[in-house]
DNA sequence: TTGAAAGCGCTACCAA
DNA sequence: TTGGTAGCGCTTTCAA
């Protein structure tokens, strides 16, 4: 049996609703008798009984994180965020890697102060009970809860825009072009970029891959560097692709930027793994995670909240890009 | 305010103990009110307060996994498995991603049954309250609690020693040299294979990767070929190099097996991927799964458990490797 | 400033 | 087979 506030009162010589007020730092106990019932706490290792803590005060200072995909690095550097600034702010966080129904369950039994969902299905989930939640997902469907969404079409679209402005008139885009919603979203950004510029298609081209790792990255910028009229310009739909490509260009005695510019889609801002820190562009992950933060501590305080919020890309330009003549 | 056994109760029009045993299954309560009951509690929505209900029972049917470093594959293809064999036994999975030291807090505090903890840092970690602790790590120091851990060396050292069987006299290792103590361990397998064969250290030759992703394992591999006496056989530390070296090998118009034979240290058996399927040396996933289970379930229900197990690894031999002569 | 006591939702025991 | 009730560990009144 662990210790509990009635093994501390007797071990204190005071009333175990005394030493209740005392370990949450009530005012109405005085400070010798706070102190002493601390140290004795501290002795006895005691730690509060979740359980009974959120049976009676309807709190439980959790959040519940459904993650059903735990593979995506993206997420997973998100979620560390977001699990860091929560337990700042003293909340605890918990995942489940169970499909959002049954991780939904779960939560609400353990009655968790709100629910975040990371779920790029676009099926709509209904709550058990009546803990809110808040989604990270696609923001297309009409919503009971906040949906948190990035707007991927114009952060490829701003990219291309901003290359064109540099000069650039042979870019080209390696992505996942045939992939899911999320990547098609990327690659709608650049083509409608191409349409407003009244471009020939063919001074714009993309370049399918199957695997967003850096591999996948550099056999697609190689195909791109043998050809006849090679490009100027790349933009590419991940961090991991990039880093691809920049192994293609170097091994090709290419210089970035002179021979080609480069600029890639992603969350992480001020990527400088590379001797030329790489041009992004995306939805910094601290701008996520701080609204993400925001929207739960609000539905948790039951105010009002929009149900689709659509974050704006920012386009972060370093030494990888270069204007042409 | 969410449902409760009172409000059913009311409902169904009988008292709120036998709700209870309804809710339970228990033999006690006859079929009709036990159809009832059920029914009612269906129709709203009704969810168990866990807290309530671990509060009494003192088990809560959840597992506390501890899961520090959300970043790497093998550990969240590992996770994935044991939790779903956990769900089929009726238990909850949590997963924590703070430090040790303040997840193992956090699920003391929720009462969990058994806490699992993935922890390749040495340090011994000490429980708070009684909660038992089953620890996935480096098998070395005395710990009070059970510690699984897999033999790396062993496999490599298969690996190399069967390769050599088969008529091999030029094996490459490929893998991270100079890395952290897991990926020490494995060419230390490697190296004691060459000391027992008494060859000569030019034969087996290592290639130090900085990462493990496929184009590490690419490049690496590159270098190998180039090689004037390329190695008739490879070794890998892990499936992603495997999958770039593969790469490497077909991009230099040589074949599998009858150039080069194939082998990669992995817990993943059957790696079918590829049009020749990977040999692998490991010890399989669904096996460390297993043996998880198996402890948890044994320190849940206070039996003995030795502190300290060593998996096995198996070599599992596909067309990727052949005799030479 | 401290203590006594009610009650959160549930299980488990005993009585009916 | 059902109902009544004590009590899990805690917070929160209210009384002392």
């Amino acid at each position: 049996m662990s210790v509990t506030i009635k093994d501390i009162a007797k071990s204190a010589g005071v009333s175990y609703s005394t030493v209740s007020k005392a370990l949450r730092d009530s005012p109405l106990v005085k400070k010798p008798t706070k102190d002493l019932i601390m140290a004795v706490a501290n002795e006895l290792g005691y730690q509060p009984n979740i359980a009974a803590r959120s049976l009676v005060s309807k709190k439980s200072f959790t959040i519940g994180v459904v993650w059903p995909t735990i593979e995506q690095t993206v997420l997973s550097k998100l979620i560390t965020t977001i699990n860091k600034e929560l337990e700042e702010l003293s909340y605890t966080t918990l995942i489940s890697i169970n499909e959002v129904k049954s991780a939904l369950k779960i939560f609400s039994r353990y009655q968790v102060d709100a629910i975040l969902v990371f779920d790029s299905s676009q099926s709509i989930v209904s709550s058990y009970s009546d803990v809110p939640i808040v989604m990270h997902g696609l923001a297309n469907k009409q919503t009971p809860y906040p949906v948190i969404d990035v707007n991927r079409q114009k952060a490829t679209y701003q990219a291309a825009q901003y290359l064109y402005k540099m000069g650039h008139r042979y870019i080209s885009y390696i992505g996942d072009v045939e992939g899911d919603k999320l990547q098609k979203e990327k690659v709608k950004g650049f083509e409608q970029a191409i349409l407003e510029l009244e471009l020939p298609t063919y001074s714009f081209q993309k370049i399918r891959v199957n695997n967003f790792e850096q591999y996948d990255g550099y056999e697609a910028a190689k195909q791109l560097l043998t050809l006849a009229k090679r490009p100027t310009a790349i933009l590419t739909g991940s961090y991991d692709l990039a880093r691809g490509a920049l192994q293609a260009i170097y091994e090709s005695n290419l210089s970035i930027p002179n021979d080609i510019s480069i600029i890639s889609y992603d969350n992480f801002p001020a990527l400088e793994h590379f001797d030329i820190p790489l041009s992004t562009v995306g939805v910094p992950l601290d701008k996520i995670s701080e609204k993400t933060i925001e929207i739960l501590m609000k539905v948790i305080n039951d105010e009002e909240v929009e149900t689709k919020i659509f974050m704006e890309p920012e386009l972060k330009i370093t030494n990888s890009c270069t204007k042409i003549s």
